[in-house]
This record gives structure tokens, sequence and C-alpha cells, in this order.
DNA sequence: GTTCTTATCCCGTAAAAGAGTGATTTTTAA
DNA sequence: TTAAAAATCACTCTTTTACGGGATAAGAAC
């Protein structure tokens, strides 16, 4: 008995992950390739008259970026699963792909039965993500839960402070009295444990704050 | 009149850039594709019995990054020719690969057409940039001319300001005067047109000064 | 051999930031 | 609706920066 292939697109702009996924998997019987496109642009272009099945999807795109194609492309076709691909394994790309509709995350470096294993697992109605996908993510939550909170406006002053402006500066930009900065400043200090500008700051680009 | 086809070693520690390639040039009767491999200590294993005209090198490996690899290939295979390979054009990546023997700079989008003209171009002894890293060199050239020279000292004051330290820490750990330090500051921020801590910092991250 | 750069240090003043404590109002959420 | 959290402002005091002057010695550059 046999099933028909599940039918592949694919997004990226380097032609030569396209040409690398197609010889990778034209042999497989279970999977066809049906086209594949170098810009959001032109996928969506492909998916007015096209079908398929499941997308693999680069996160970095010339045009839109990746996150933002996968939620159009999952919302209008609900039926179309996306992974997404990426060099990277950073737990912020791999939540807001999630996030934004993806059903799996593959690395550029997968084996070509790691691409058929999450090929097959997502036309299931399953989620697939790959080792460092996983971890990246869980390491991510746990990073986030352990950070303070901050507020809205302690993360606007922390912002205009990185940007180099005084506490009198600040306290005109959000028409606020130079004593409400300073207590946003203390409070800023306290929570994230520093005791001085230059060490809020590198605290603040250490863990990606702003 | 029959050439010699040019060899060519692929690595990349992507397998699907190794097929994508492979599958791009493989009908091409001017070249042949003698190898891949995955590792920077893989393709030395490689040219240790095996022999090849360009190698096409990414430039972020696992193992040993590109550009220490593309040193000892060059430096100990002085005949092959190295043309690195890239997602990005930051200058400072495109200057390092040539710094240390890469004959060309293709990225990973590149054409079919692009790719032969590259090799061809560095097995006839001359360099081949593509476009964007051309313009990234130059930029950064330019950039580099237009930013003020900072002193040893000065950058060491910088860098130990960036990790938070106050000028009383510096004085201490430099073996110098808090005065010292000061002037040190002082002239940071005169040759950076700058005038408070964060200002300062922020230039110097703007302009990877550190 | 003289000038320029670098690194060092000192003085003094004013401004800014850091730190403690307390209090009021508005928003949010339980 | 009531308690908690967030945002606001005020006052004091200390420490740190910012910035204006200098000055000196060693070494590099010309």
């Amino acid at each position: 008995m046999l099933k028909n292939p599940t039918k592949i697109f694919i997004v990226d702009d380097h032609q030569m992950i396209i040409e690398g996924l197609k010889s990778l998997l034209q042999n497989e019987q279970t999977i066809g390739i049906v086209g594949s496109a170098t810009s959001a642009e032109r996928c969506l272009q492909f998916l007015k008259t096209g079908t398929c099945d499941v997308i693999l999807m680069d996160i970095n795109l010339p045009d839109t970026n990746g996150i933002e194609l996968c939620e159009i492309v999952t919302k209008k076709y609900p039926s179309i699963k996306v992974i997404a691909l990426s060099t990277f394994t950073q737990g912020t790309y791999v939540r807001k792909m999630i996030e934004n509709g993806a059903s799996g995350y593959l690395l550029k470096n997968a084996s070509k039965h790691e691409i058929l294993k999450a090929i097959q697992t997502v036309y299931e109605n399953k989620n697939y993500l790959t080792f460092e996908a996983d971890q990246a993510l869980r390491y991510e939550n746990e990073l986030q839960n352990k950070l303070p909170k901050l507020t809205k406006r302690e993360k606007e002053v922390l912002t205009l402070i990185i940007n180099g402006l005084t506490n009198h500066q600040i306290a005109e930009k959000l028409f606020i009295s130079i004593d409400t900065v300073d207590s946003h400043r203390k409070n800023l200090h306290s929570k994230l444990n520093v005791n001085n500008t230059s060490m809020l700051i590198k605290f603040a680009n250490d863990n990606h704050l702003i």
C-alpha cells in the first residue's frame, strides 16, 4: 500500500541550503519537494496557487523575517506545518517561532535522518524540537525566572540611562522629577544588585534586559 | 582540448550546505569535488593524504574556527587556495580571513554562477571578494580611520570602566593614583566626544572599541 | 637635540550619582 | 473592595564624576 508523499516546500535565502535539502531528500519516497523560495514574498506567492503539507523555513530572510512569515502562514493556512530552520539555537528565537505557530525547530547541520524524523513528527500533528533548541528553551526559561522583574517605568529609565542621558535629562524627557528618576535608579540598583551606572549597563547588556 | 578539472574540497559543519554545493557543482566539467569535511580536524586529516586546488571553507566551525583553519592550511599547503564561506559580511571577519591567507570571500546565498567565478578567479592566483564583502571591508577601513586612536593605557582604563569599576578600584588595580585614572577618563571623554560614563560605554560598544 | 606623545600626578570646584528613609497617589490584581 | 505593587516626590548626606587648570618624567618621533 502506497501513501501519498508528504509535500514539502522550502524557504531559505541561501540557494545552497535549498539545493542541499533537495539533494538530501530527493530520493525519499515518503516525501516530495513541491517547490522552494528565497524570500518570504515568493513563498506567499506560491501558496496562493500551490499547496503543501510542511514548510522548512529559514528564520533569517531578506525581506520579512521568518518569525513574521511563520505567523502569516500558519494563520492563513492552518493545515500547513512549519519547521523552523536556523544556524543558531538562541532561546528567544526558538520561543518566538513556536509562539508564532511553528511546529518544529531544526538546526542547519541536521542529519538527513533528523530532518525526516522532524517532517514525519510534525506531519502527525506533534512538535519536534532538535535537542539544542529544547535545551536553549529550557535554559532561557530558567534564566528568565531567575531575573528580577523590572517594571515598565524602570525599563524605560534603564533604556535612557544606557543611551547616555543624565538623571536631569531623563526627568525632562519623561516629565517627572529628578527625585523620581533617582528612585527608579535606586530600585534598579537594588533589584539588579549593582551599585553604579557602568555595572548597571553591564548587567543589562549581559542579560539582554533591553 | 580538455583541462584537468579544478579539485575542490568543502569544509562546513552544515551537512545541508555541503550537499547543496555538491548538488550545484556536480555537473560542471571544469571542476571536481574531491571531498568534504564537517570540522577543521577532519579537513586537516584529509590533507595529510589527499590534495586539492581550492577549499570552500565555512568561517563558523565547531572546533577550530575557520579563521585559524585558514591560517594553518595556507601556511602548510601554500598551493591551496581558500575561499571563505559565510552568512555574514562583517568587515572584521572579511579582513581576518584575508589576513590569514584566504583568496576569496563568498556569501552562502551566492549563485552557482558566482561560485564558479570565484573558484576560477582564485585558481588563477587572483582574489575574489563578493560585492558585500568588498563593501564591508571598505566601510570598516573608513570607520577605523575616523575613530580616534586610544593609547594602550586608555583602552585598559576603558575596559575596567565598562566592567563596572570605580576610579578608586581602577587606581588600585593598576597601581596608579586616582588622579591618573581621572586624567585618562578625561582624555577618553574629549577624544570620544562624550561627557559621562554611560555615553562613554555606549560609544565604546557601538564602535566595538574594546 | 628638540618636539610630541604618553603616562603619571596634583588641586579645586561643581555637578551628578549613590544611599537611606519616608510618604502620597494611582494602578493592578486577588 | 481591599491589599499589593508601581509610580511619584522630598530631604539629607556621602561618594563619585566631571571638568578646569596645571606639572613632570620617560620615551618615541623627527
